[in-house]
RNA sequence: GGGCGAGUAGCUCAGUUGGUUAGAGCGCCUGCCUUACACGCAGGAUGUCGGGGGUUCGAGUCCCUCCUCGCCCACCA
């Protein structure tokens, strides 16, 4: 693209799929979203790195509003922080996904009448494989849509030989290190994918069940004596292999030690006392299934009990490991919930079952096809995490990384203080394989970075461990990897690493973002990032989170076909609290983007106004424009423009800590993205477009001096809005910019992508009385407006009106023409006397407004009118009179806050004077 | 069971350390196609700031309590 100027005049009408996708080529093509290494501080460069890792979308999902939401965010800070000279770097990605994408696979077999059993390992894996680069950029392509400014070059895949080799790294180094080992212990277990699952995988629901109580007989005891157990799961009764009663329950003390039998499965199993046993609940004894709880397999552990297995890994009963004949064979290969069925209406036959009532529970699902897990004893790789989460617990405790918003923190904290190890193995193919093999000659166990043909010891055949990695055990190195780790000469790495800000969804705050912290320190002893911002949820009118699967989904691609990727940008930043949730209606898109669209037609005008108006050839920089050549106007425009500068700085930074930790003042500052865009707006449209740019309507025609200062002030103006919303809308501000007249002798680069962020002007200082005064045209405009409103004046009609000022005078005089044209009105400044029939009106400096109405409006209303305002500046007064009597406050209240009350209450005694007698002059009495 | 958050205009939400007459967008009402814009312009209405109590000269803001929603965590079978 060139900076030569678009001489054609502007299509009424902006159309964003003209000219979006053709934008984000020239980007693309330019390469300024690539960030290059060298001109890091940190290698020698002479920039900051800006650096934000982006959550690897999984490999098979289609953008949905979540992601745009997410991204958006992304792209703004990006954005903002590669104008304002960061060397910014947001590296994309996506991730192999096992559990979902597995899934979507068998998914796809079952259609075809087939199993992965029927494909085998090898070809279900190439299968896969095929499949992910078949699909697999789609959702990053998808991206491009919305303007991701992501360095695409870098674009890196969880499954990648490159990042694969940071996984077999970290693995083997923790392996080293005795922070991984093979457990054998209940964990969760999901019969449908068939495979274990780790505590943050397997979600807890509050569901009504049933606790039934089963009478097992006591052997050897009196006739018909019998011990009650109380379970929600009766099925698993089957692996039982004792009962439990607390050893202080007195109901029980001579029980222990003796023997029931176990129903059904027909074993004899003692009573045993346990600490564990809760005597308030249900019965006060509990049924012990090693193999099939965990807190019973801890009890088992303790008491040396044996830890039979009676269902298969599809959740089907059998005899496993351990249960000789317990489940009997007209229960084998029942699913659970059947079994239970049949086990309850055996124990009904046997009048064994003593009462069923319904009973709220947590129960667990599986967090990728919502089966119910089952608590299933294997051996599993396990991570020792307490060693992990000290530093990172220490990291957010020091304000070494923050976690916006604020509340998340102790959300945090209180996990990682109560961390448990995380079981990393799971019962699939697709995934990094567990690099660890197996010699069976002599019985070892070889783990490492490379692949294995051989025993190290004999020599003999080996095999590698079966299962595969869980797929966050890759994506938590996400930072490191890829920036080049384990690669420690890695230009990426030095150049970028730590990164700074990373957004994403709460969701997968332990998942995701306290394993990134905890593999930063682990492998780099550095934090990943300094600061963590967890966005809300997209939800649809009724707050029920947007999802495909209940239909009530927006995608992103749709708004930004109909509307633009402005608009819905801006419609997401804009709506958006920092973390609080965005409600957007699924059922009207155009009311849902409105705000989105609505602005960037405004902008797209604003460009239009300019175009034919200041054309296109080269106005005066501001910087030589001295005071006196400036209008009122100018100077205010000029003043409110620095302070949107300096109100969009102060909601998004500080774009990092100053001195490497968060100070507590600067802790919770910044990324106020909503706020940000919102000063931009009241600038562009209350400021620029309904005042400023009115102004100059006059003056741009008129030719001569004046007119090139009006035409280089609205277009340094309009460059500075454009770059400031930038980052929230890059396609229309880079339209635009492309085509605003270049100012004399300033060079300009050749994107409004890279432009240099907006600094406040130096002509500052005499601004705060440019804006009081040029507030004071404002307010005499609608004060006129109003009264042609009230009064019901014919719009055409041109109104007399007279100021009277006593303070501002020579203002209202030198700018009577701008008001009337505004107004539209005659103006005239002086000392007319109140006339009868005119409507008045008063400014806040107290200077008049009067508006001879001629008989065509009847006074009444005026009158009525007026005595309101009496009556309630009246009321007013009093409180304030009350008060500034009250001696508590004005000896406790700070001395400025009774200053400027006292000047409210003379300024009102004033403005009660003036209205009384104006009452008295028009309505009599 | 534990912890956290929210309740402000019809809807979605802002309201920094307590201090002018509580704001925005969308919606609504009135009038306007005023040659950049009807996706617009001008003007307007609407709030016992969830209820109750307290601290204070002063509370939407701080404290207590209650009510209503939501989220996170949790091995009571």
């Amino acid at each position: 693209m060139t900076t030569t100027h678009e001489l054609s005049a502007l299509p009424a009408q902006y159309d964003p799929r003209e000219t979006e996708r053709a934008i984000y080529e020239r980007w693309i093509q330019a390469g300024i979203f690539s960030a290059d290494e060298k001109r890091s501080r940190r290698n020698g460069g002479d920039r900051d790195p800006f650096v934000v890792i982006m959550p690897p979308p999984n490999v098979t999902a289609v953008l949905h509003m979540g992601h745009g939401l997410n991204n958006t965010v992304q792209d703004v800070i990006v954005r903002w922080r590669r104008m304002a000279g960061d060397e910014a770097l947001w590296v994309p990605g996506t991730d192999h996904a096992g559990i979902a994408t597995q899934n979507i696979i068998e998914r796809q077999l079952a259609a075809e009448g087939k199993t992965k059993a029927d494909l085998g390992r090898e070809a279900f894996i190439e299968r896969t494989v095929a499949f992910v680069t078949e699909t697999g950029g789609e959702i990053l392509r998808q991206l491009r849509a919305i303007g991701a400014s992501a360095d695409w070059n870098r674009t890196a895949y969880t499954f990648s030989p490159e990042l694969s080799r940071g996984v077999r790294e970290a693995f083997v180094q923790l392996y080293e290190r005795g922070l991984i080992y093979r457990g054998h212990r209940v964990i969760h277990w999901c019969p449908r994918c068939m495979t274990s699952l780790s505590d943050e995988e397997a979600e807890h629901s509050e569901e009504t069940g049933n606790l039934y109580h089963i009478a097992y007989p006591v052997v050897g005891g009196k006739e018909g004596a019998t011990v009650t157990v109380a379970t929600t799961r009766p099925e698993t009764m089957l692996g039982d292999v004792a009962v439990a009663v607390h050893p202080d329950d007195d109901r029980y003390k001579g029980l222990v030690g003796k023997s029931v039998l176990l129903p059904i499965a027909n074993v004899e199993i003692p009573v045993i006392a346990d600490e564990y046993v809760d005597p308030q609940f249900g019965t006060g004894v509990v049924k012990i299934t090693p193999a099939h709880d965990p807190n019973d397999f801890e009890v088992g552990k303790r008491h040396k009990l044996p830890m039979p297995v009676i269902m298969a890994a599809d959740g089907t009963m059998a005899n496993g490991a351990d249960a000789g004949s317990r489940v009997p064979s007209d229960l084998i290969g029942i699913d659970r919930f059947e079994a239970r069925e049949r086990i309850v209406r055996a124990l009904e036959k046997t009048k064994q079952l003593t009462a069923v009532k319904p009973h709220q529970h947590a129960v667990r699902h599986c967090y990728r096809c919502d089966t119910v897990v089952e608590p299933r004893l294997s051996d599993q790789w396990f991570v020792k995490m307490e060693p992990l989460a000290k530093p990172a617990l220490k990291a957010v405790r020091d304000g070494t990384i923050r976690i916006l918003p604020e509340r998340w923190e102790a959300v945090y904290v209180n996990w990682l203080e109560n961390i448990r190890d995380w079981n990393i193995s799971r019962q699939l193919w697709w995934g990094h394989r567990v690099p660890v093999w197996y010699c069976d000659a002599c019985s070892c166990e070889i783990v490492s970075r490379t692949e294995v043909s051989a025993c190290e010891k004999c020599g003999g055949q080996v095999r590698q461990d079966d299962d595969v990695l869980d797929t966050w055990f890759s994506s938590w190195l996400f930072p490191i990897s890829t920036l080049g780790w384990p690669d420690k000469d890695s230009a990426a790495l030095a150049a970028f690493y730590p990164t700074d800000d990373l957004i994403t969804a709460p969701e997968i705050l332990f998942f995701w973002v306290a394993r990134m912290i905890m593999a930063g320190y682990a492998f780099m002893d550095a934090p990943p990032f300094h600061t963590v911002y967890l966005t809300g949820t997209v939800r649809d009118m009724k707050h029920v989170k947007m999802s495909k699967s209940l239909g009530n989904g927006i995608d992103p691609l749709d708004v930004v076909s109909s509307y633009g990727a402005d608009a819905l940008r801006y419609t997401v930043v804009a709506g958006m609290g920092m973390g609080a949730d965005l409600m957007l209606d699924p059922n009207d898109l155009e009311r849902s983007f409105a705000p989105g669209r609505n602005f960037a037609t405004k902008l797209w005008n604003i460009g239009r106004f300019l175009l034919s108006n200041v054309g296109t050839s080269p106005v005066r920089s501001v910087d030589e424009l001295s005071d006196d050549e400036l209008t009122l106007a100018d100077r205010w425009i000029l003043g409110r423009l620095n302070a949107t500068i300096f109100e969009a700085d102060a909601a998004l930074g500080p774009a990092r800590p100053e001195k490497g930790k968060w100070r507590p003042e600067e802790r919770y500052s910044g990324l106020r993205l909503s706020e940000f865009a919102e000063a931009a707006r009241r600038f562009v449209w209350d400021d620029v477009a309904d005042w400023h740019l009115e102004t100059t309507k006059g003056r741009i025609s008129g030719g001569g001096d004046d007119s090139e200062v009006a035409r280089s002030v609205l277009t340094h103006v309009f460059d500075y809005a454009l770059r400031l919303l930038h980052p929230v809308m890059p396609f229309i501000t880079e339209t635009l910019w492309q085509r605003l007249p270049v100012p004399v002798a300033v060079d300009r680069c050749e994107f409004l992508a890279i432009a240099p962020w907006p600094l406040p002007h130096p002509r500052s200082r005499a601004e705060e009385t440019a804006i009081a005064r040029f507030d004071l045209v404002r307010e005499a405009v609608s004060a006129v407006r109003r009264i042609r409103s009230d009064y019901s004046v014919a719009p055409g009609k041109v109104m007399d009106v007279a100021i009277q000022s006593r303070a501002n005078g020579d203002l209202f005089t030198e700018h009577a023409g701008l008001i009337g044209r505004l107004s539209r009105a005659t103006v005239n400044v002086g000392s007319t006397t109140a006339a009868a029939g005119a409507a008045h009106a008063v400014l806040s400096d107290g200077s008049e407004i009067i508006v001879p109405l001629g008989g065509l409006v009847d006074l009444s209303k005026e009158c009525a009118k007026l005595r309101g305002e009496l009556t309630q500046l009246d009321s007013q007064l009093d409180s304030l009179s009350k008060r500034l009597q009250n001696e508590s406050f004005i000896s406790r209240a700070p001395a400025n806050v009774v200053e400027s009350e006292r000047k409210k209450h003379d300024d009102w005694t004033t403005r009660r004077a003036q209205l009384a007698e104006k009452v008295k002059a028009l309505c009599g009495g």
